[in-house]
This record gives C-alpha cells, sequence and structure tokens, in this order.
DNA sequence: TGATGTTTAAAACATTTGTTTTAATATTGG
DNA sequence: CCAATATTAAAACAAATGTTTTAAACATCA
C-alpha cells in the first residue's frame, strides 16, 4: 500500500519530498508547516525537530531542488539524431509542453522557476546557464537547419523565441489560457494535441520564411 | 511638504495609492493591512471602514490599476475598421507588445499581473473578464477572416494563443528571453521590430492553415 | 533486561494578522 | 449653534501559524 510504504520511509525524507511538492505548488509564504506535516503522516514538531525553522526547511528544499542534475531529470530531450527536421521539431516541442506542463510530481524546479520569474533570485541565472540555454541551443540548430543554413543567428534566435513562448505561454499563463480556452485540457492527450498545433503553426511559419529568404 | 501633502488627501484615496504599491511590491499574501496603514499614516481599522476587508481592498486596487492602464492602453487598439486583415493584425501585436512591455511609468500592473499569474486570486477572474477578454475577442475576428470564415473556433483559438503567447513571453520570461537574445531591447525600436517579426511568422503560420483547410 | 538516547505525539505558547467594537473627534446640514 | 452623521483612533478579538515544551513510545546496546 501507498501509505504503508511511505510510513517505511525515515521520516525526514518524507518531509523534504513533501515539502518540495507543497512549497512548489503554493509558493513559501502560503505553505504552513502543519500542511506539510499533514501530508507527511508527521507530527507538527517534525520539521523543527529535524529542520529547525520553516526558513531552513526551505532552504533545504531549493538546494536539493536545483541541485539534482538535468540530465537525470530531462531524457525526454533525447530527440533521436537521425531523424528529419521536422520531426525533431515536434519531439522537441512535446518535450518542452511535457517538461513544463504535465505534472506527475515532479516538475517542482519548472514550478519554483515560474516563482523566480515573478521574483528573481540569484539563483534564476544558475538554472537558464544549466537547464535552459543547452535546451535553447537544440532548438536553435533545429530551426537553423529548416531555415537554411546561411539564416541569419539573430532570425533563428527570433524564431526559436516565437516557439518557446507559443509553448511557456501554457505554463505562465496557464490561468489566463484554460479562461481564453476552456477546451484545453493538461493531461498527456491535451498537451500532445497542443503539441500538434504548435508544431503546425511555427512549421509553417519557419518554412515560409526559408523560402523568402531565398 | 510631502507628507503634509499626502495628509491633505483624502484617507480612502491615500489607503488605495499606498496599496498599490505593496501589493505589487510584495503580493497579495505577504502584505499586511497593517503595512498599509503606517505607509498611509492610517489607522488599522481604516481599510475596512473604507474597504471592508483585505480583499476587497485588493479588488479594488487591481480594477483601479487595469481601469488606468486600460484606458491608457484604449486607443492604441483602435486598429482602424476598414483596413486589410493583415494590417490589423500586425497593429494588434504591436499594440499588444507596447501595452505589455513598454515602461513609461511605474509598472504595478505587470508586477500585480505577474503575481496573478503564479498565484491567481480571484481578482484574476475579473481582470480577464474585463481587459483580457475583450482583446482576444478583437484578435479572435481578425484571426477568423485569415484563416476563413468557416474555420472552426478551437483552432482560431488555438492560432489567438499562439500570437498571443509569443509576445506575453517577452512580458512574463523577459529575464530569459534577455538572456537567450541579448540583442533584444524593449524601447519604442526594439519593439516595433519585435512586432514586424512576430507578425510576419504567425501570418505564414495562418495562411498556410487556411490554404491547407480548403 | 534495563539504562540511555532518539523519535514521535499532544498540548501549550507566543506572535501575527484580519476584523470588529467602542468611544472620541470632526464634519455637515438645518 | 445643535444634532445627526461621518471619520478616526485605540483596544479587543479570534483565527491561523511557527515554535517550544513535556512526556510517552521506541530503539539500541552493553
Amino acid at each position: 500500500m501507498d501509505k504503508q510504504e511511505n510510513d517505511h520511509k525515515k521520516t525526514k525524507e518524507r518531509i523534504l519530498r513533501v515539502a518540495c511538492e507543497v512549497f512548489a505548488e503554493r509558493g513559501f509564504r502560503n505553505t504552513t508547516i502543519r500542511d506539510i506535516c499533514q501530508q507527511a503522516h508527521v507530527n507538527v514538531a517534525a520539521v523543527n525537530y529535524y529542520f529547525n525553522s520553516k526558513d531552513e526547511l526551505y532552504e533545504t528544499v531549493c538546494k536539493y531542488i536545483f541541485g539534482l542534475s538535468v540530465e537525470n531529470a530531462e531524457p525526454r530531450f533525447e530527440l533521436g539524431e537521425k531523424r528529419k527536421p521536422e520531426e525533431k521539431l515536434k519531439a522537441f516541442i512535446e518535450a518542452l509542453l511535457l517538461t513544463v506542463l504535465y505534472k506527475d510530481r515532479s516538475n517542482w524546479r519548472e514550478m519554483i522557476m515560474g516563482r523566480e520569474m515573478v521574483e528573481p533570485t540569484n539563483a534564476l541565472n544558475i538554472v537558464i546557464e544549466d537547464m535552459i540555454k543547452p535546451r535553447f541551443q537544440q532548438l536553435h540548430v533545429i530551426v537553423k537547419t529548416l531555415l537554411g543554413e546561411n539564416a541569419e543567428d539573430e532570425a533563428v534566435r527570433r524564431c526559436c523565441l516565437s516557439i518557446t513562448g507559443q509553448c511557456l505561454y501554457y505554463r505562465f499563463c496557464q490561468p489566463v489560457v484554460l479562461q481564453l480556452n476552456p477546451r484545453q485540457t493538461f493531461d498527456q492527450a491535451g498537451i500532445e494535441k497542443l503539441a500538434e498545433h504548435i508544431t503546425q503553426f511555427s512549421l509553417h511559419a519557419v518554412k515560409q520564411l526559408a523560402s523568402e529568404d531565398k
């Protein structure tokens, strides 16, 4: 049983894992120790026993989350080197959307990053360098292939931003998007459909730009 | 003297103005009524006397801020009824980018909006209804014209979200965008160039989708 | 097994904070 | 000017919440 298994784990670890979820979900100030303890099936005093204070718990959570290596978290971005660039683009968009939107209790980093956008700390630069730039570079290569090798880097970057913009919009403005298009869902199926649309939309745009450029 | 002048103003207005700053600065949940009242040189009870509750004060602040920006932005969204839809789209995108990116005054609106995205309160729904939906509807009409009158609403909405997504990305992920494309600026010229790109990108996509649909 | 140290549980505590009450003060209309 | 009303101020209240205390339960090991 799930609860049983969880109860076997060390209390400290259980608190930490639950705290990751809850802090990511609700933010620091809006999370209560009692919430965490309840979800972790632990007494209120446990947090202070193991982590001294709520602040130190949050600090520990941040260090833990950002300490997770990028490679571990993202096998999704193995796009398959020998496929056509169109397929790679689709795979990339799907991977990005899944990473950013699909909630399987492991995307704390993305959620905490959402908060970083509103209140950037120095952690944000690390995240950009370690996590975002490599992906963007990956996309850059794909788009450059599609646009033609003699396309200007600035133009390629703009297209990449248009593509990632379409995707991340659904993450950062999720409440708005849901109001504007109530039929949108964020389960596997909904995300796949969305990926299909963004891919088509972007492919058409890029290919047209490519043909104009010649 | 500054304090003197402020004290002359009506209490209610003083609370409202201070609340704008503090809510924008610290967010709803991190702001205490006592903070606001202290900065406004007003008794703690005044907020409840004039606004009934902290929630209603926040709501009022949101309406006030977004009302201001709606008034300011309104003329931008006069797209000219008799122009071609392609031109209207360009005008719309430029208006949206200017509204969202161009900083000519305190940017409370953007700060509050950013927070609302991460931690939505019930005020967000008001903002969406009063401010965002009308604009989205405007865009919807343009895109529908471009896609063809028999295009499905769902498809039109998706395209609209792709377009607004490209724009708002530059607002909500500004720190990231600046790292990924350091040549991007947010002065008048930079915004115009950006509008040009997003318009071309989106027009190509939409027109291609339109021609496929037939 | 029994002493010792660790972990858990329940309750108490202290502080913060939104709200209400009550009374004093200022303002306004007749 | 007086009475009614509106505004302000101080204190009290109640709920939420981080933290501490105290003791019971558990584990470890000589």
